[in-house]
RNA sequence: GCACCCAUAGCUCAGCUGGAUAGAGCGCUGCCCUCCGAAGGCAGAGGUCGCAGGUUCGAAUCCUGCUGGGUGCGCCA
């Protein structure tokens, strides 16, 4: 149910009822005609942009349109009135019997009330965090794994086939350095002093690696040359972080459908058989680049690479896919990877990357669109910096080297509701404020608490009406008479109610789970608004005393706004709270 | 030098993918409440939407050019 596709079709029948009789000219294109909510609520319930749309295409004045439109509109029941104002703005009143079916659709529904069949099951792949298997998530990967899984949880709500997914690089030179620093750990529970040289990973997390080495190995690494131990630790090490690493992501509340590894690639010909997809395009060949302008680097000299020819497909330069030594570059198992998910048949992807590899965006798209012939869109999300607080203050864990700001340190201080539900105040282009503190504040300037405390205080009301003797279940409450709910404040809460589901459309559209934050915090205030209107008129209370029938009707808008805030939640993957504590 | 992202009230930010008089919270000013329908309420002041052009009936939103900030730019992923 989505009140505004409603109102928009009734629109285009009566658009299509004046070409028929001939107040408009056959075959106008209706695609931008719109019905949105108003900005201003003293302009209506609902407004649309038909009338100035048309004008030119149909040779009309906008208000002769418009009050031929409104006659038109105002035959059916659900339409109160139908006014021009503006340039040709038709605001619309509904009758209130048409908001009032919104709370019972949204008790008959639960929280599969604004699911939409937007995506058509289409196949999404989401794939986020992908952090190296070097060490444990830090802040930055958290907000990557919050925006990705609640980005595809969105999807699936709003008709979507998503896969999520996690790109292991275990196939460069960084686990190799992750496999010496092991190394120095194992060395040192021998009661040797470790040598973590320059440029190894100084984190004490690697000590229980190297004890576990220790306990699986003994002592027949110690003396021997780095060939004989490096891939065996290497391995082991990366299994090693790879499941602390979905320790970490399961403490988030985040699950990923596939793991995919890049080591996996390397060897069974789909690298090759990528680059020869390429090939066969002509976007292959053997060339030199220009030195980058303004910052020539210091060793740059012309050199013949083997390059993919990524400007065709919208890049700004050809990029290199071999190193010079003929081994491939971090790009192309990129490109191999993608290419299996294109050839795994999904209809979309998405990457959400760190803010640090926005030059990568381009190249990546270039390939997927030549390897899919375009037919394939590649949305990439990039993930900008979470800035830590105390108190108003920047926060730094540690200044010892190697460690830093965990998932683990986040969550175990303020919870995870609370770190999803912060991570996504914000659009994930914009970078985030994150005080330890202030996300615990119970006031109303904490969105969380405020969006938390609307469900607790709705489930008040219910245990109160309960008691009174009212039956609170949602099939009972959906039978309640709503003709009651008639005052502004209540009026205003169920159009906030009627915007879910094209909340809901609008955020998975343009692929924005923080729209739902954002949309959550409006319902809440209008729930607070209404029952703050209580404080100063018993008439708005919920809870009637010794009134059944009306205290029916308020609970069940009082629950239909929980279901809803239940319903958004999910989305995020937050956890309601029926009391505060 | 080039590319991408950002720029909205004193502060932190929303802003419906082009709509009407640009919103919220904090802070500020005034009034109310001292109440377990608790963890405040109501009202008010405050903005050339970075600048300049353009497209459009209509622009914070789209295009172009500037300014300022961030990120990145061939053998690191």
């Amino acid at each position: 149910m989505n009140l505004f596709s409603d109102i928009r079709a009734l629109v285009l029948d009566c658009l299509q009822a004046m070409e028929v009789d001939g107040s408009l000219p056959a075959g106008l294109d209706l695609a931008n005609v719109a019905v949105e909510p108003p900005r201003d609520a003293a302009h209506g319930d609902m407004a649309t942009n038909a009338a100035m749309v048309l004008a030119k295409p149909a040779g009309r004045k906008p208000r002769e349109i418009a009050d031929a439109l409104a006659a038109k509109l105002a035959a059916d029941a659900r339409i109160l009135s139908a006014e021009v104002a503006g340039p040709g703005f038709l605001n619309l009143r509904l009758a209130p019997s048409v908001w009032q079916a919104v709370p019972r659709a949204a008790l008959r529904l639960g929280t599969a009330f604004g699911r939409s069949d937007l995506g058509q099951g289409q196949r999404v792949n989401v794939e986020f965090v992908s952090a190296n298997p070097t060490g444990p998530m830090h802040v930055g990967h958290t907000r990557g794994a919050v925006v990705g899984d609640a980005l595809s949880k969105l999807l699936a709500f709003a008709g979507y086939d998503v896969t999520r997914e996690y790109y292991i690089n275990d196939g460069g030179a960084q686990v190799d350095v992750l496999a010496r620093s092991a190394y120095e750990r194992y060395r040192e529970v021998h009661g040797l002093s470790p040598e973590i040289a320059e440029g190894l990973y100084p984190g004490e997390y690697l000590i229980e690696v190297g004890e576990a080495l220790k306990a699986e190995f003994g002592q027949r690494f110690l003396n021997a040359p780095e060939a004989e131990w490096l891939e065996i630790v290497r391995d082991f090490a990366t299994d090693r972080m790879m499941a602390m690493i979905r320790a970490d992501l399961a403490a988030l509340g985040v699950e990923m459908d596939v793991y995919a590894s890049e080591k996996a690639l390397y060897g069974t010909g789909e690298i090759e058989a990528a680059i020869a997809r390429l090939d066969a395009q002509g976007l292959i060949y053997q060339g030199v680049l220009e030195p980058p302008k303004g910052k020539t680097p210091e060793d740059w000299e012309p050199r013949e690479q083997t390059l993919f020819r990524s400007t065709v497909h919208g890049d700004d330069v050809d990029r290199p896919i071999r190193k010079s030594d003929g081994s491939w570059t971090y790009f192309a198992p990129d490109i191999a990877y993608h290419y299996n998910k294109i050839s795994r048949g999904f209809d979309m992807l998405i990457d959400i990357f760190g803010a640090d590899h926005g030059g990568y965006v381009k190249r990546m798209k270039a390939a997927v669109s030549a390897l899919s012939a375009g037919q394939v869109p590649l949305d990439i999300k990039l993930i900008q910096l979470v800035k830590l607080y105390k108190n108003g203050e920047p926060f730094k864990m540690s200044k010892r080297a190697g460690t830093f700001v965990t998932l683990r340190d986040v969550v175990e201080m303020v919870g995870t509701d609370v770190t999803r539900f912060v991570m996504l105040t914000r659009k994930n282009d914009a970078t985030l404020d994150f005080d330890f503190d202030k996300v615990l504040e119970q006031s109303k300037d904490n969105p969380v608490f405020y969006v938390q405390y609307a469900h607790a205080r709705v489930c008040s009301v219910l245990r109160k009406a309960a008691d009174m003797g009212v039956a609170t279940d949602d099939a009972a409450l959906a039978q309640a008479d709503l003709a009651v709910l008639d005052d502004p404040a209540e009026l205003a809460l169920m159009r906030k109610l009627a915007e879910w589901p094209r909340l809901v459309e609008i955020a998975a559209r343009s692929h924005e789970p923080h729209r739902v934050a954002g949309y959550l915090s409006e319902l809440a205030a209008e729930f607070h608004a209404l029952w703050n209107r209580g404080n100063d008129n018993p008439a708005l209370r919920f809870v009637q005393e010794g009134d059944h029938a009306t205290t029916a009707a308020k609970i069940a808008l009082a629950r239909a706004s929980a279901v809803v805030i239940s319903a958004g939640l999910a989305i995020l993957g937050v956890e309601p709270m029926d009391e505060m504590r």
